[in-house]
This record gives structure tokens, sequence and C-alpha cells, in this order.
DNA sequence: AATGAATGAGGGTTCATTCAT
DNA sequence: TATGAATGAACCCTCATTCAT
């Protein structure tokens, strides 16, 4: 690769993450291309030469902030534990993410009603890879006679749908911290398990 | 009441469920006042005849849809049963929410986001009693000792959110009917809380 | 006349009245046809029984405003008195309806921009015959030789412009009461006609 | 100061005088943005590349036009010569403006109804000081024993108003020219002060 | 690589006007 | 006579997008 294009594509990540900021603000419809550039010193016309529309723009704010959840997820997937300790890490990593990075790690977003054709495929991936991810952990679970479930997927479908929801009511100053927050989700979601 | 008034407010109604129709297929943003008014044979001018505007419009959608979804879940609890029999059939009632008002029953769109100063207030307010139904429910079986749970708060959360996410990957085509899916989510359900 | 038309006549005046007050508050482009229905405990749909339409309406208010400022003014020409007591008189006439009815007795309004063309010719006529009274009385004192002025027009035109514009900036809490303010205009409009 | 801020200070004002002909001839409520950007070639979204929107516009057009008045009546009022030389200057300057520029430039328009709260205080001051070069000039009089007044206040609304009801009437196909019109006002103002 | 400037489509909103009842 | 309801044209404004420089 030459020095020119590496030069393009740390902009292009420096451009990517003033986006997510601001769509984590704003939400998707409500981030302008001129707030955008705004936040970074650049005028909306620049943001052109390195995306090509919001649409193009907007995708790959949501696929960095997926893809990254998924390289974490992955980390843990891959370290040394039972099921168990695994799964709670990847509650933690995947609380985390849907708290910091509100708009943008949102999965309830329609892709359909976001995205275009051709992006809704590799969005849609993206996502079943993610999913993917704790069916492993519970499958493995399963597999080592840690965890009991009838319908496997089902119990994803909670884990992931009860994690994602906290992003609507979680408040930073609330009654309990993020670590307590995690440990009872955790706790439960093993219950489900067993 | 005087007809006139009963007349208007049919005719209220008929807006707001198409308004509802629109955006559950396209989003608050996405759906715009031109269409809301072409699927009743109207022009978007009258709208405003029975609407201040549209952000007025998207509240009374997201109202109309919350307050019916409450009645029923209020229906649900003043029924006999056991608190378990209770909770089932609440899970039912929200469930059907989810799954056929998608975007207008979405609990998780930010209202600071979507809704002005004076309509966030009763927004909060009624999705907060909303949400209350559930605890009731749950305190109700911790008093019979039917459930068990060291922070019930976190239970509805969880019960909450992994209900609304149901809207996010249920297909009518798929393996599962909604009623053996209703039946799976109530089973999980109680097996938190016991 | 039969006794509905009566009626309509004095329904007529109600309106003209009621739109008055609104155009004075709010000037002719802010003056909206359901305020003016409003102040009268009535709806828009109704004006149009008795006024063709809104430019209709407005004319017909400057109209009424201007005739009865003539009606007075032609009382006053018509008593008796030097020609110095009748013009002390006619100011103070004059000064009241451009205090009091601000906006639809505002002389200055471009006709051209306001009215239509069947409206401008009797508009123009009226406010030509409105100045030509104070015409009257100065030619009626130079006749007698109160008065004095090479360019009798001129000196007409300039104690119209003066008292019109006390509109602009007369406010009822001012230093001087309104009666001070008509006693001075008056002398110095006798000054430049000695 | 930049180049580049030069020149949107250049089309600024080129847009300026555009609108102050529109302005000038179908008032503010009358003058569209599409009107105003035609007249320049422009289409009307780029009007608001250069003002925050219509009332903005409006309001620079007064602006503009009452601060060029001024700097010219500071021009004449900074002129060798008696009081009433300069007040003959002042006079003829007035009057062309009122005549040249109609509705940017009429005092008479009510700052209130036109213009947003954020505006009214720079325009009222504006216009006070307008005002104040009047008073200026005859205090100056008065005080050099040129001048005679008992309420100089008051012979400055009155001169005001005479000047500003000009542009009412004036024809420039009319009896007399407008140098003549300026010669025979001044000669009545001067009488006035004597 | 970036920008300034312009565009144009589209949306929300207002309001005078109409008309059946 | 009066109204309720609907219309549609006109307007302001936003914003993604383009393109010459």
């Amino acid at each position: 690769m030459k020095l020119s294009e590496k030069k393009i594509l740390k902009k292009k990540e420096e451009i990517l993450l003033s986006a997510i900021t601001i769509v984590n603000r704003k939400g998707y419809d409500g981030a302008t291309m001129e707030e955008i550039a705004a936040e970074l010193l650049m005028t909306k016309g620049s943001l052109y030469y390195y995306f090509k529309n919001k649409g193009d723009l907007m995708y790959q704010c949501h696929n960095l902030v997926l893809s990254q959840a998924t390289k974490e997820l992955e980390v843990n997937l891959n370290e040394e534990g039972t099921a168990e300790e695994i799964l709670r890490k990847m509650v933690v990593t995947h609380i985390n993410y849907a708290i910091e990075e509100k708009e943008t790690f949102n999965l309830i977003i329609e892709p359909r009603q976001m995205f275009n054709e051709e992006q809704i495929e590799p969005v849609l991936k993206l996502r079943k890879h993610y999913s993917s991810l704790f069916d492993n952990v519970i499958e493995k679970g399963i597999a080592t006679g840690e965890f009991h479930a009838k319908e496997p997927i089902i119990v994803r479908m909670i884990v992931l749908g009860a994690m994602n929801w906290i992003q609507q009511w979680y408040k930073p100053t609330g009654r309990m911290t993020k670590e307590e927050l995690e440990q009872y989700f955790a706790d439960y979601i093993i219950k489900l398990l067993k």
C-alpha cells in the first residue's frame, strides 16, 4: 500500500469516528453532513472525497462499530475459561458498546429503512455473525454440560434483546454502577441457561 | 360530547391509523405528511385541520399505540389467575404489539430526539406507566411466593428488552409460529423468576 | 330596503370593526381571515358570505375608517369660526385617527401594493378628497387674509405628513398627553401658514 | 480580512441590493425569496448560504439603507456652514432616500410587526440615531441663535414626518422637479425654526 | 485534497378560498 | 346564514450533492 493510500485510510477513520459521535447524539437522520464535517474543521464538500454519499458514510459508521464489537467478542471467545466465564465477559463487552455507542451500535434500527440494497446484505451478514458468537458460547456450554437449553436460539435472542434494551434506560447517574449492572445481567443470563 | 366533536375524533383516529401504518413502514423521519394524506385520499393541507404539525401527529401515533397496549395490559392484570398466568398473558399482549406495530410501538426510539419539550413528559410518563404494569405482576408473584427475584427491576428490564427485540428478527414465515414463540418466551421469563 | 338587507349591513359593519381591530394590531398581511372571524365567534367561511375575498374586506376596512375621518373633518369644516380655529379642530381629528386606528388609517400604505385594480381608483379618490379638505381650510384662510402661503399644496403635504408620522412614535405613556401634543402640532402648523 | 471574506461580503451586498429593489417594489411581505434570487439568476436555496432566513435578509436590507442614509447625513453634519445650510443639505439627503428607496427606507413600518426580537433593538437604535442627527443640527442652530424652538423634539418630528410623507405622493412626472420640491420643503422647515 | 459556492428536490406549513350541508 | 371540512397554491427552509478551482 502506498503512503498516500495509508493517509487516506487514516483520514477516513477520523471522519468515521467523528460521524459516529454525531450519529450517537442525533441519530442517523438527525446527523447532517455539515455537522459531521464541522466537528473535524472541514467543509462538507470534502467528505465526498472519502465517502460516496451520506448513506455510505452512515453504513460505514455502523459497520465500524459493529466490527469492533465483533472483534472484541471474538477475543473473549478465544480466551481460556469455562463457558460461563466467557459468556460473562461477552455480556460486559456488549453492554459497554450498547451504552457507549448508542445509535451506531443500535442493532434495532431497521436496516431496510436505513440502508440501500447493496448495503443491506453485508449489514445483515455482520449482524448475523455477531449474533452467532453468542450462539457459539451457548453451544459450547451445552456441549460441556455447563448450560442447558431447549431452544438455544431463543435464549440468545432474549439475551441480546435484554442487553440492547439497556441503552434505553441506563443513566450514568443511576442507582447502580455500570459494573453492578453488568454483574446482575450476567447472573440472570446464566440462570436462564442453567 | 357534541356530534361534531365525535366526528372529528373519528376522523382524527382514521388519520392516526393511516399514519401509524406509514410510520411502521418508513419510520418517523421517513414518513411524509404527503404520503400519510395520500393514503387517505386527502391532501396534506387537510391534515393540519386535525393536527397542529407533524410532530404532533407523530406524537399522537406513538401515544395511541402505547395507550392501547397499556389498556390491554391492564385488562390482563385484572383478570383472575396466578401471577404466572397473568404474566404469560401480558407477554402475549406485548409481543403482539411489538410485532404488529413495529415503529410506533418502538419504545427504543429516543424520545428526546423525536419529540419536543411538551411531548417528552407525557411520553415518558406513559412509558413508565407501561413498564410499571410488569413490575406489578412481578411484585404480586413475589408476594404470593410464586416468584423470587433479588432485583425485580432488572428482571423487568430484561423481560421488556427481550420482547421488544423480537420485532427485529421475527418473520411470519419463520420456523416458529407466533404462538410457539410466545410460549417459549413466556417459559423463559417464568424461569427467570422462579 | 328590506329588513334582511339591513341586517346584512349591520353584520357587515360588525365584521369590519372586528377586522379593523385586527389589522390595526397586525397589519394587512399579518391579519388572517381566521383571526378576524374568531374575534366575532364566527368561522372564516362565513366571512365570505359578506365579503367577496380578503382583499375586499381589507379595502372596506380602509374605506370605512377613511370615510369616517372624512365625515368628521367635514363637520369641522362646516362649523363656525376662523380658518385657524377650524384647522386646529381638524388637526385634532386627524391626529386622533392616526393614533387610534394605526394601520387602517395608515395613508402611507402603497395602494398599488395592497389593493387590486378596481379598488385603487376609489381609494385614491377618497384619499384625494380627504386631503382636499385641508386644502379647503388653507385656501379659506388665505382668502380671509389669516394665512399666507406661497405653495399651499406643499404646506398641506407637510401638515399631513407630520401628522401621519405621529403614529410612529406616539406612546400613551409618553412625556406629553395626546392633548398637549395636538396643541403643539397645531401651533407649529399655524406658524407655517402665518 | 481575507480575500474570501471580502468576496462573500461583496456577494452579500449584491444580494442585498437586489432584495432592496424587490422590496421597494413589492413590500416586505410581498417579496419572495424566489423572486429575489431570480433577479440575480440564482436559486432561492443559494440565498440561504448568505443569509440565515428571510427575516434576516429583510432586516439587513433595512439596515443597509438606513446606515447609508445615516452616513450621508453625518457627512452633511460635519461640513462647514451655518445650521441652516447644514439642515438644508440634510433635507435634500433625506428626501432623496425617501423617494428612491421607498419601502426599505420606510421608517413607518412597525418594527415589532416586521422584525424579530433580536432585530428590533438594533433597528430601533439605528432609527433613534438617525433621528438624533436632526436634533443635533436643530440644537446647533438654537445654540448659535439661528433657530428658535419651544419644543425642538416636536419640530424634529414634524420635519421627519413631512419628509417621509413625500414618498407617498411624489411622482417624477409631477409639476415640480425633485429639486424644487426639496427647495420648498427646506424653506418651510427653516420657517418653522425661525 | 480540499473548498467555496451553488443547486434543486423535497418537506413542512400557512392560509385564502370553496362548497356541500 | 353559517359552518365544517377540504383544497391547493405558494412559501420558507433544509440538506445532500455537485463541481470548478
